[in-house]
RNA sequence: GGCGCAUUCGUCUAGGGGUUUAGGACACCUCCCUCUCAAGGAGGAGAUCACCGGUUCGAAUCCGGUAUGCGCUACCA
């Protein structure tokens, strides 16, 4: 190629007479069996998706179709296969399009009926090249590791070169099944984009049912809570962690790090954080404080209850709400997103925050 | 190099001669909701439909060429 030859087979031993062959074997050279392409005429068929497709034979080269192990490559096996499984349709990405001539004619050449050829757009890298390893996940297996979930890869990638109509994009599998039809499959390779497949990922998330969601998270919590948190997981309290966080992860794998301060024990690592926006160090101190005190003389501890003490108190120290919130949401998970304070409180439970704003309090004097 | 396939917003796509000021989705921006983050709602920006020529009263839609991209060009699949 680099020569600017046409590469392929030379045709050396395209016609050799028996005795030609036979010394050749008793000089110990070990044969390969080969296709003799027709040095005429063109081979063409049609193609359920790209339509006529014509190669000229010249173009063509002897493929092997036995190796000289005697084992047959990939032509001679797929095309024997399919006529003795019956294959009515070859349905195959479009890497294969350049390979159907030889197919077809091998078809002929052993007096099979050529099956129907349908070649699919391809999924290309970001790069626009064919997905491979050094795009990251090829594998569907890669993915559900990553923690997107099997329904949701099966509607992205079902659209990836196929659309029902110009508006349906969630579709489930059922619904799949029963509208797929080969003649909206699309002729353009596709370019693999992970972040629409994040944003589906999440919408079949937030679909689960909760108890569901609870199932499929546990796998990943066990794999990818810190060591330090004692395993097996108390399930009791995943089943109440989890609402909290299902409508905010996109795939299965986010959930461990977005739950990961209702396990641990320490979480206070940056008190500056504590101090809200338009507040200082002794504002937040006092501030902590009397949330503490409020707190602690609380009988219950359920959101309702929590709602009903810090909201008056919040005007009671002339905060925002923003303000008072945000900073008993540093104190007790250590962040500055997380889901709702007055819920998150309710699930951790009255000693655990207490705690936690005492440690705060702590650590910022 | 040869052969083949393809070419509509950044990406996935709808649309296949007049209904198109080219529709939807992701991402992006603004606003609303709001204790943060999400989610949700309402808007916005974003495509001379690769280019050139032809057919036609009329072309994103049909035809040809060019360019570009991709694939194949293995005793791989």
């Amino acid at each position: 190629m680099k020569r600017k030859q046409p590469p392929g087979y030379d045709r050396l031993c395209r016609e050799l007479s028996a005795e030609e062959r036979a010394s050749k074997e008793a000089n110990g050279i070990i044969p390969v069996v080969r296709f003799k392409i027709p040095l005429t005429g063109r081979t063409g068929f049609d193609d359920i998706i790209r339509g006529s497709v014509v190669f000229e034979n010249s173009t063509l080269d002897d493929f092997v179709l036995l190796k000289s192990d005697g084992y047959p490559t990939y032509h001679l096996a797929n095309v024997v296969d399919d006529h003795f499984m019956a294959i009515s349709h070859v349905l195959r990405a479009e890497e294969w399009l350049s390979s159907v001539p030889r197919h077809v004619l091998l078809y002929r050449a052993l007096g099979f009926e050529p099956p129907q050829f349908a070649h699919l757009p391809m999924l290309l890298g970001p790069d626009r090249s064919k997905l491979s390893k050094r795009h990251g996940a090829v594998a569907v297996t890669e993915y559900r590791d990553q923690g997107y979930l099997p329904e949701a890869m099966v509607n992205f990638l079902a659209l990836l070169g196929w659309s029902l109509d110009d508006k349906t994009e969630i579709l489930s599998r059922e619904e799949l099944v029963a509208n797929f039809t080969l003649d909206r499959i699309s002729q353009t390779a596709a370019i693999f984009n992970p972040e629409k497949l994040g944003w589906m990922d999440g919408v079949y998330i937030r679909r689960l049912e909760p108890a569901d969601f609870v199932l499929r998270s546990l796998p990943f919590l066990e794999r990818d809570l810190p060591a330090e948190v004692a395993r097996p997981l108390d399930i009791d309290y995943v089943r109440r962690v989890l609402p909290l966080v299902q409508e905010r992860a996109r795939t299965l794998s986010e959930v461990a790090e977005l739950t990961r301060f209702f396990f641990v024990t320490e979480t206070m690592n940056d008190p500056a954080l504590l101090i809200a926006k338009e507040m200082d160090r002794a504002s937040t101190l006092k501030t902590l404080k009397v949330s503490l005190e409020r707190l602690g003389s609380l009988p219950a501890f359920d959101e309702e209850s929590l709602e009903t003490v810090l909201r008056p108190l919040a005007e009671e120290l002339a905060l925002k709400t923003g303000q008072l919130f945000g900073t008993l949401r540093v104190a007790v998970t250590g962040r500055t997103a997380a889901p709702p304070l007055f819920q998150t409180m309710a699930v951790l439970g009255k000693t655990l925050c207490l705690n936690r704003i005492e440690t705060a309090l702590t650590k910022l004097s």
